[in-house]
DNA sequence: AAAAAAC
């Protein structure tokens, strides 16, 4: 199967080819001939199957024939936050090169002048956030009555935030005689509902079970005091191969202290919250994007549908209240068939939420067991990992030096219980991995074909990144990583 | 308990 089978024109073919996309995925595959088919379709897709192209691709097509008008935007996608309905609009520039569209990002937090001169000229695709788009329409500036093709992403966390009675408002004012795709991880009752109220015979496209996490991703928790988590994150960036790593916390003022505290530990770190101005978020997301940091420290702003390539690792610095968010959150690594890992910290406060999580999840998250780490209730000096006052602040040390093989650790030195056993005994000694320049692997919606971009030289702490897989679906086993065991207590 | 989204 490759996108020419799908009844895409030529123009957008060569878009896809030069983008270093040939096959479609599952989604792509699926939904891409119902969507040209002018189908309405409900899409059930985690994250990182590709699902933005299953609607950009076609929808480009569409709209290729007919004519823009001012003030009557032709088409509408709704999205949740600022940043996917960024990373949808950079979508349709990729893959519109060909075509001559018109398209107008609107979002809160930027000025308005741009996006009301937009709309004054006439554009073929409008791709909003929903408070920005009510206030535009309100004051006039929107028209929605040519707007014969809605899309709405992300419909479960729309649901979460709230919007779904700005949704109704907003699908109210489209025409009845359109074209309706409904995007969402999750069908909860409430989105049932508004799918049976606002899509006439849609198609059902299902890619993944709700509720279930990619097994692409490798999850452990890690048992630890409260006041001992930034030790353990620290001590596993440097101990775990990570290459591009996202720290979730469930706090804004923790994100901002833990990202401060990471830079004066020389990390390459950013962040990323609702209170940082628009600016500054991008600026952020940018700089992580293009490798100039590797570490991203988000609140939930980031935890759904983000698609940063080549993220070998997330950590949950807390545990979600929400186990919804959990799935959502380590859905940023593991993305396009690579593997990726991903690290829950829980400390006493974390214990109902981890509950719910594996509830949810349908079973035990494996334990990963840092020596030093569950003992961290009598906490000394000595706790601290070896090298901190020893080398430079500044430059931490790769993983490889970070700590020393702990000999009564090794996989067959006391055995932990079967659940509890983290899966090491497989996994190759360090010192034969090979130390590979960083790089980060495209893989964004549709396939890369091959050839993976280098991405700038990565500050430290930066270690050999796994081998990712060339196409989606085609796994490579269990992670080939390494699980580096090792004291805290040095 | 938090976060997100319009001004």
């Amino acid at each position: 199967m490759n996108f020419a089978d799908l009844g895409l024109s030529d123009e957008l073919l060569q878009a896809v080819e030069l983008a270093g996309y040939s096959e479609p995925t599952p989604i792509q595959a699926q939904a891409i001939p119902s969507v040209l088919m002018m189908r309405d379709l409900i899409g059930i897709a985690q994250t990182g199957t590709g699902k933005t192209a299953g609607f950009v691709l076609p929808m480009l097509d569409i709209l290729a024939h007919g004519r823009r008008r001012a003030l009557m935007p032709r088409s509408l996608i709704l999205e949740p936050t600022r940043e996917l309905a960024a990373q949808v609009a950079e979508n349709f520039e990729k893959y519109g090169k060909n075509h001559d569209l018109k398209m107008a990002l609107l979002i809160g937090g930027v000025q308005m002048g741009d996006q009301v001169k937009a709309l004054t000229e006439g554009v073929d695709v409008l791709i909003a956030t929903p408070g920005r788009l009510m206030d535009l329409f309100e004051r006039g500036k929107i028209l929605l009555t040519g707007c014969n093709l809605l899309v709405i992403d992300e419909a479960d966390r729309m649901l979460d935030m709230g919007f779904i009675p700005d949704i109704e408002t907003i699908c109210a004012k489209l025409p009845a005689n359109r074209q309706t795709l409904l995007f969402s991880a999750t069908m909860p009752p409430p989105i049932k509902k508004l799918a049976d109220k606002f899509l006439s015979n849609p198609k059902l496209i299902e890619v993944a079970r709700p509720a279930t996490t990619n097994v692409n991703i490798v999850q452990h928790k890690v048992n630890v005091s409260a006041r001992k988590k930034r030790d353990v994150l620290r001590h596993l960036l440097q101990t775990d191969n990570v290459t591009t790593a996202i720290v979730f916390a469930n706090r804004k003022t923790t994100v901002r202290d833990l990202a401060k505290s990471l830079k004066r530990d020389g990390f390459s770190a950013g962040e990323i919250h609702g209170d940082m101005d628009q600016p500054s978020r991008n600026a952020e997301l940018q700089r992580f994007k293009d490798g100039d940091i590797n570490i991203l420290v988000a609140s939930d702003v980031a935890a759904r549908g983000l698609d940063v390539k080549g993220v070998s690792h997330v950590f949950n610095f807390d545990t979600p209240w929400h186990p919804d968010d959990y799935v959502h959150r380590i859905g940023r690594t593991g993305r396009g068939g690579a593997t990726g890992r991903a690290f829950t910290l829980v400390a006493e406060e974390d214990a109902e939420a981890i509950a719910n999580v594996e509830k949810l999840t349908g079973g035990p998250i494996p334990l990963f067991e840092i020596d030093g780490a569950r003992a961290a209730s009598s906490p000394t000096a000595e706790d601290q990992p070896a090298e901190r006052g020893r080398g430079s602040r500044r430059a931490p040390r790769r993983g490889a030096k970070a700590a020393p093989e702990a000999p009564a650790h090794s996989a067959e030195a006391e055995p932990l219980p079967r659940a509890e056993r983290p899966e090491r005994a497989e996994r190759p000694e360090r010192a034969e991995r090979p130390q590979r320049a960083p790089r980060r692997q495209r893989e964004d919606t549709p396939v890369a074909a091959s050839a993976p971009r280098s991405a700038p030289e990565r500050a430290a702490p930066v270690a050999a990144q796994r081998e990712a897989p060339s196409a989606p679906g085609e796994w490579n086993g269990p992670v080939p990583g390494f699980l580096h065991i090792s004291a805290l207590t040095a």
